[in-house]
RNA sequence: GCGGGGGUCGCCCAGCCUGGUCAACGGCGCGAGGCUUAGGACCUCGUCCCUUAGGGGUUCGUGGGUUCGAAUCCCACCCCCCGCACCA
């Protein structure tokens, strides 16, 4: 921080300049971002979120709206607790990750095992490195989403939403972590992304009085099977469930407990105790013999599978083990398998009867470990549930599609009593806290109603009313209300607020999280203490958020004054609805809607979210960022390299849209050099200007600003940062280095209006900088105060940017001709054309342009010699803009102009210029070139 | 698989909605020159190919189509990125 940045820090600070208040009658904006989650510092691409805010709330200021940009931090959900509990148990990842890419101090680390101590320690930091950057943020009302007066604003939400039937109850299969206690969601896992709980079915085969309970995702080959595996060194066990008799892995036991059977065990053994032995399989009544496989795992369901070998490949290698001696089995057991053959039960076009077999064959696996079995499963399920039929051997099946026979299967099993069913996790799930994870049935959570029909189309209706940048994000929203199922909004474990009618449960993070912006009207008057948690009573936020109930019996009530109340209600009337809010696209299919959906929900329309901003994701030099690969950028790094001008102009030149923003240093650097060059720029250019009078090119600079401005306005009001910002510091830049270029002494009062729009059109992006630069022309008062700068001050001139655009020309079509002819030349005759020539080539394209005949026009002018066809050309060439122009403006001297700018144009060329008018008495025209000469183009002569 | 966004002249990127001003903005890199005590600062010019008069040729993922005319509109295809839920 230099001393000039801590000053203007200091200046706003002092005068209040981002701490509004409602003014009746004064229009306001009201923009918010996601609250950042606190297990971390802030990076660069929460950074480029919250910047693209912060330059649209500056901007709105400065075009007289009373803004308010407040910022609060997330604390509520089980990372911040998880990550405190493996510091704990001395995870040295985790330990690394907070010293080395956080920059955390060793001695703060040590208490980071207090889960509050160490999202306070990243708010701490957070804060001040936010404040640091200079965002005109109103700190008065910062809060963290634990505290005691938050947590009553989110039980008075829930109480509502239960209310109007949009909290429900239900019962759902979770992969769960013992340890936790808790739902394991895909990103806390260790191992088993991606996987989630399977409807395993159920066939019990007679076993004397007991049921040999199998697990199958294929119920419909129970035709098709030819024997039964266990795992021979695995433990079973004879269990009482659900009031029968079952035969199963000592591991399934547990899994259904969980899943709510009443399971009991009664006696364990070892699965070869099952070897040998038949069980009698339901709807065929065949008896079938139970073989060893050491490939069944017994963790995975009942760990007892029957076999199809001509449709899965594992059975048939297994069978050919025994039957080919690679596994060593009792004589008996070899005996029994020897008379084993495949029943085949569907027909697939493109394979045998046995499509097990010939993949098998395809593949060339030669035993049942090889690994590729798991692909060659893949293929030949995968070709049989689209395209199999079942065959006559399948009975009742035949003649039916694999997911018909499926549903077919299921119901006639059910008829035989002799079918169950389970969940299960078809592969390894483990844990972030490495505790073997498996599917529990989940009673009694509480769930946001997100698939009610009625709420999906109130959702639809908010983004429909509200406006969306970009566009295309409009979209995604639809789909994703559309495909939103209930949502999980309570859990048992981390940090947050329970739910008021049930104190089992905490409301879920995303779930506490959908309305809070409501709740920056009240914390202004928490912190500054002149209302307490006690004072939020679910009365109270029905009147301030609602104006229900009467207000004298409602102070009363929690002993607040009446005057105090309905303040707090102006308040919020005042500042609602959210006039923007904006966050990275990753939240569009979860916060973003649930803040649509709980809105609609709880408000009235016209209280609800008037515009959505949506940006892409950071990248850091062109790569994801993650802390694993070691590429994590945090804010205050970025800070200190850039400086706050340099970090902010940066970030809003990197990227528009839903595209990623590429962090480059190479690009920051640059843009730190852009701002430090600025000042010069504006005093060198000062010290060379002089008062002259207004020439063409004064009023050419005059119009172009004019045009700049309009296109850095309409960009700003939709959020294209990028834009917006290249326009003012790029294009603008060059428009007044263009300038300077092309004059030998710049005006001074042209410099001085122009740098004055200019300053204010950085302001936004650079505030440190504009302050200075302000300060420096002169300007009274603060820069982040003034107003936006008006086209109005800055007359659109067409003449001027139609000379200056013909001066352009012709250097550019001068150089070529330069460039292609060789030889000797000293100086560069230029004839513009005659007043004739002129007003034959507007009267020739406005007929053309007005479809009426050209013939009589050309008739009129066949003096001049002209080719119709060469004028047509021409109109072609200099397009809609410049041609409009052209015809418009009949005074418009195109001889003056260039003539004046002929000596520009012999330093630019570095040949001697010369300048006449074709029809002009005494011109020099040696090879008679004048006569060609038309408007835009003049003749050269080169000699 | 489902949903969303994309593929532009060495690299990054604008243009596409509202077809012609598009060989196509801007930045980076590279080349030449200028300025300067010096410069990785700044300023000019150049940077698809050809061209002794402002011209011509071939380009905007691929292949078709509509049109006097397409980077822009339509169809098909190929490729890339992101999201897909008990979690921030």
């Amino acid at each position: 921080m230099s001393t000039k940045e801590k000053y203007w820090l200091k200046v706003w600070n002092d005068k209040h300049v981002f701490e509004p208040d409602p003014v009746a009658g004064k229009k306001k904006m009201f923009v918010t971002v996601p609250f950042p989650y606190m297990n971390a510092p802030v990076h660069v691409g929460t950074a480029f979120t919250a910047a693209r805010v912060e330059f649209y709330a500056r901007f709105r200021r400065l075009q007289g709206y009373n803004v308010l940009f407040p910022y609060a931090w997330h604390w509520t959900g089980k990372t911040i607790v998880g990550m405190s509990q493996r510091l704990k148990q001395g995870d040295q990842a985790v330990r690394r990750a907070f010293i080395e890419m956080d920059g955390v101090p060793e001695k703060e680390v040590e208490k980071f095992v207090d889960p509050e101590y160490l999202a306070s320690y990243y708010t701490k930091v957070s804060r001040q490195v936010i404040r640091d950057t200079g965002f005109s943020i109103d700190w008065r009302r910062e809060f963290r989403t634990i505290d005691p007066a938050f947590r009553k604003f989110v039980e008075w939400q829930y109480l509502r939403l239960r209310e109007l039937g949009y909290v429900v109850q239900g019962t759902h299969p979770v992969v769960w972590c013992p340890f936790d206690k808790s739902p394991t969601g895909d990103h806390d896992r260790m191992e088993g992304e991606g996987v989630s709980p399977e409807e395993f079915n159920l066939i019990k085969f007679h076993l004397g009085e007991f049921a040999l309970v199998t697990a199958t995702l294929r119920p419909e080959t129970i035709y098709g099977a030819t024997n039964i595996w266990v795992n021979p060194d695995a433990e079973y066990c004879e269990a009482r469930v659900d009031g029968e008799l079952w035969v199963v892995s000592s591991s399934a036991l547990t899994k259904l407990v969980e899943q709510k059977h009443d399971a009991v065990p009664v006696r364990s053994f070892r699965g070869s105790e099952l070897v040998g032995r038949y069980a009698m399989a339901p709807l065929t009544g065949k008896s079938l013999p139970i073989l060893p496989g050491k490939f069944v795992d017994d963790s995975l369901a009942t760990g007892v599978v029957y076999s199809v070998p001509a449709h899965a490949p594992y059975d048939l290698m297994a069978l050919r083990d025994i039957q080919e001696g690679r596994v060593q089995a009792g004589r008996q057991v070899k005996e029994i398998a020897d008379k084993i053959a495949a029943i085949p039960i569907l027909t697939l076009t493109g394979y045998s009867a046995f499509p097990a077999s010939d993949v098998i064959k395809k593949m060339g696996i030669k035993d049942s470990l090889d690994p590729r079995l798991e692909a060659a499963t893949a293929e030949v399920y995968s070709a049989e549930f689209h395209r199999g039929v079942l065959t006559s051997g399948s009975g009742p099946l035949a003649g039916l599609t694999v997911s018909e026979a499926k549903k077919k299967a299921v119901e006639l099993l059910t008829k035989t009593e002799r079918f169950g069913k389970m969940y299960e996790l078809p592969e390894r799930v483990v844990c972030r806290c490495g505790t073997r994870c498996y599917v529990k049935i989940l009673e009694n959570q509480w769930f946001l109603n997100y698939s009610n029909p009625a709420w999906k189309a109130k959702a639809k209706l908010v983004i429909e009313r509200a406006a969306v940048f970009p566009e295309e994000a409009r979209q995604w929203f639809y789909s994703t209300i559309e495909w939103l199922n209930d949502w999980p909004c309570s859990r048992r474990s981390g940090m947050g607020t329970k739910l008021p009618w049930d104190k089992e449960w905490i409301v879920e993070t995303l779930s506490d999280s959908t309305i809070y912006m409501a709740f920056y009207s009240l914390s202004k008057f928490v912190n500054l203490e002149k209302i307490g948690p006690d004072n939020l009573t679910p009365e109270v936020l029905d009147y301030v958020f609602f104006g229900k109930g009467n207000p004298a019996n409602v102070s009363k009530a929690v002993k607040m004054t009446e005057k105090r109340l309905k303040e707090l209600h102006t308040e919020f009337l005042y500042w609602f609805p959210v006039d923007l809010r904006n966050s990275a696209k990753e939240l569009i299919p979860n916060h973003l809607t649930f803040f649509a959906f709980h809105h609609a929900a709880l408000f009235p329309e016209k209280q609800w979210p008037r515009g959505f901003g949506i940006n892409g994701m950071i990248q850091i030099e062109g790569k994801k960022m993650s802390k694993t690969k070691g590429n994590f950028v945090t804010w205050r790094a970025a800070l200190e390299k850039y400086g706050p001008d340099g970090f902010r102009l940066a970030l809003a030149l990197t990227a528009d849209g839903m595209d990623d923003a590429d962090w480059r240093d190479r690009a920051a650097e640059d843009a730190k050099g852009k701002i430090e060059a600025v000042i010069p720029f504006v005093k060198k250019s000062l010290k060379s200007a002089s008062n002259r009078e207004e020439s063409q090119l004064d009023s050419w600079l005059v119009s172009s600003v004019h045009r700049r401005i309009i296109t850095v306005t309409e960009a700003m009001e939709e959020m294209k940062i990028r834009r917006a910002s290249a326009t003012t510091f790029l294009d603008t830049w060059n428009d007044i280095r263009y300038y300077i270029h092309r004059t030998k002494t710049p005006r001074r009062q042209t410099l001085v209006d122009v740098f004055s729009a200019w300053v204010r059109m950085m302001s936004p992006f650079v505030p440190f900088m504009a302050e200075d630069l302000n300060h420096e022309l002169g300007g009274k008062g603060l820069v982040c105060q003034a107003d936006w700068p008006s086209p109005k001050d800055f007359p659109l001139d067409e003449e001027a940017e139609l000379g200056e655009a013909i001066v352009s020309k012709v250097i550019d079509d001068a150089r070529n001709v330069l460039k292609v002819v060789k030889g000797p030349r000293s100086k560069l005759n230029v004839y513009v054309c005659s007043d004739a020539a002129r007003t034959y080539f507007v009267e020739l394209a406005t007929a053309k342009m007005k479809k009426e005949n050209v013939g009589q026009v050309v008739k009129k002018f066949s003096a001049l010699k002209i080719q119709p066809d060469r004028v047509f050309k021409l109109t072609f060439e200099i397009g809609e803009d410049m041609l409009h122009k052209l015809v418009s403006h009949k005074s418009f001297d195109e001889f003056r102009s260039l003539a004046d700018a002929s000596e520009f144009m012999s330093k630019e060329l570095g040949i001697k210029v010369i300048v006449q008018k074709a029809g002009s008495k005494g011109i020099r025209d040696p090879a008679n070139k004048a006569k060609d000469a038309l408007p835009t183009k003049p003749a050269f002569l080169l000699e």
